[in-house]
RNA sequence: GCCCCGUUCGUCUAGUUGGUCCAGGACGCCAGAUUUUCAUUCUGGAAAUCAGGGGUUCAAAUCCCCUACGGGGUACCA
């Protein structure tokens, strides 16, 4: 059996979207299960839709998520260039080939002349296609005379070549995900397969660098479906085995309907692309996972399992866990809508497993940002407190804040519920014992101790005058256990603050 | 329009060769418990007449056909 060999091959027009993650993600599972190899190749066919960055993007993108290409643009191996545009050179000869072969063929018709067939056309309701129906009434040189032709391309006249369909043929091919497909040739286009600008398109590119390249599987998006019959038969015309295929689905926008597109994460919220990304021309900036805060491991689970399953009821997988676990029969056939809440709901479990060291230090470095001076020690066991109730890093200062600043105003709603009529008097006792403990390392449990005798033997409800000291110190009705928040405010603090409540408050 | 692919709870999905599925899990939602609060966590609940209609069969989410709907394609773009 020959050696797996899949790769990704994206077109610098842009950053990459989520989808195309999707899609490397599974070529990478599968050749890694294996033992294969995971190649990045850069479609560059078209020079005018090239956008400066994007390639160094897609392979930052990658570094990112932990996923390492094994030959290709940026790494290099032995079947390079792995960059289309660097390959230019070789792809005339063998759209010459087919012409040879009569798999192919001249077309001199020019793009306005053919933007016009299909004007006119929409204007019946029909559909123009350049096929076997209508290439004999075209300039071609199927159409044309052997001598006229010539002449044309010696004049230097610009042409296109193109696939040659045979009329009525049954193109058939196996689909690993779908099974088996059958189209009619009949139906099917002449596709240009060499552009008059002396460029490939992508038909033509991606059949050749595959064959040259030693692809064995092709896994790729569903939007290549319908022009994979066109593939086969290259391949066929080539007389070149034909690697296997897999089309995988779309992902599709939440609300609404469509495949995902990059307005739908700015309106609804949640990012489309891997990293940020500001379009060079019009500075546009579209939010990146990793800016939004998700763990690449997280970001990976989460694709993962849009259109895949193992079969049991489990959704954490690590990298490795993937890689043993994944099979191409197992991914879905219909379009996935991408579910916001799920993603979030990954990154929260994968941000428990991040030690509090690590959160700390990240942490830190935000607090030390906002100005407030600390110590890792500190953060760490802050962090260790609130973690769990953090989806992400950033939500760390929500959910702690009251640990480095007092309360500049109390929660309207709290206030209303925690702070009645007597309530400051009764702090002022409640200080006042508390002043007597000890302020050392146990001064929060000691303060805990003295208010669950005073509570009851004063016939105060628990839950009031707890949520009024709470309400006091944190400012609102939020927060972790109260003694932990007097453990590490420390007595001073702590008191200083129930002081000022009282008086601010005075009810 | 034409071609291709698809269609199980709101969402992601399980359901491999038809029977133990009056359809299971997860996210979200709702309720209860725990927590002196909020959040977390735990427990429970609502939630798909398996797109609809015809077949085949003793038996169909599972096989066949039709319709509807959704998606993709229909460029000298990938």
């Amino acid at each position: 059996m020959t050696k797996v060999r899949v790769r990704f091959a994206p077109s610098p027009t842009g950053p990459l979207h989520i989808g195309g993650v999707r899609t490397a993600l599974y070529n990478y599972l599968f050749a890694k299960q294996m033992g294969g190899d995971f190649l990045l190749r850069i479609e560059d066919t078209d020079q005018t839709r090239f956008v400066p960055g994007a390639e160094e993007y897609i392979i930052e993108s990658f570094k990112w998520l932990g996923l390492k290409f094994d030959e290709g643009v940026g790494i290099g191996g032995e079947y390079g260039p792995y960059k289309q545009s660097e390959r230019k050179a070789m792809y005339k000869d063998y759209a010459l080939e087919l012409v040879n072969k009569g798999k192919a063929y001249y077309a001199f018709d020019t793009a306005e002349e053919l933007a016009q067939k299909r004007a006119e056309a929409e204007a019946e309701k029909k559909n123009f296609q350049y096929d076997c129906h209508t290439r004999q009434s075209l300039k071609n040189s199927l159409a044309l005379s052997e001598q006229e032709t010539q002449e044309l391309i010696n004049s230097g006249a610009p042409f296109v070549i193109r696939f040659k369909f045979e009329e009525n043929e049954q193109i058939e091919f196996d689909d690993l995900i779908r099974g088996h497909i059958s189209v009619n040739s009949s139906l099917l286009d002449d596709k240009v397969l060499y552009k008059s600008d002396g460029m490939p398109t992508y038909h033509l590119a991606n059949i050749v660098d595959d064959h040259l390249m030693l692809i064995s599987h092709v896994i790729r998006g569903e939007e290549w479906l319908p022009s994979c019959p066109l593939h086969v038969s290259l391949y066929k015309a080539f007389e070149w085995e034909a690697p296997k295929f897999a089309h995988l689905p779309l992902i599709l926008k939440p609300d609404g309907k469509g495949k995902l597109s990059k307005r739908d994460g700015d309106r609804l919220g949640f990012p489309v692309f891997p990293l940020e990304w500001q379009d060079p021309k019009s500075n546009e900036i579209s939010s990146g996972y990793r800016e939004s805060g998700y763990l690449p491991e997280a970001v990976i689970n989460m694709l993962a399992l849009l259109g895949w399953n193992d079969g049991t009821e489990q959704e954490l997988f690590s990298l490795q866990e993937l890689v043993d676990k994944f099979s191409i029969e197992r991914i879905s056939k219909h379009g996935a809508k991408f579910d916001m809440e799920k993603a979030k709901w990954f990154n929260h479990q994968y941000l428990q497993n991040v030690p509090n060291r690590v959160l700390a230090e990240e942490y830190l470095k935000e607090l030390n940002a906002k100005g407030y001076n600390t110590n890792i020690e500190f953060v760490e066991s802050i962090v260790a407190l609130v973690k769990e109730r953090c989806s992400f890093a950033k939500e760390l200062w929500d959910n702690s804040d009251y640990f480095f600043v007092r309360p500049s105003e109390y929660a309207e709603k709290a206030l209303k519920k925690r702070w009645k009529e007597g309530t400051s008097q009764r702090m002022n006792d409640i200080i006042d014992n508390l002043s007597k403990i000890e302020d050392n390392k146990e001064w929060g449990e000691k303060a805990e101790e003295f208010l669950m005798e005073y509570i009851p033997k004063n016939e105060l409800n628990m839950g009031q005058i707890m949520n009024s000291i709470r309400l006091a110190i944190v400012g609102d009705t939020k927060g972790v256990n109260m003694v932990e928040i007097f453990k590490l405010l420390g007595k001073q603090e702590s008191l200083e603050r129930m002081k000022i409540a009282s008086e601010k408050i005075n009810l």
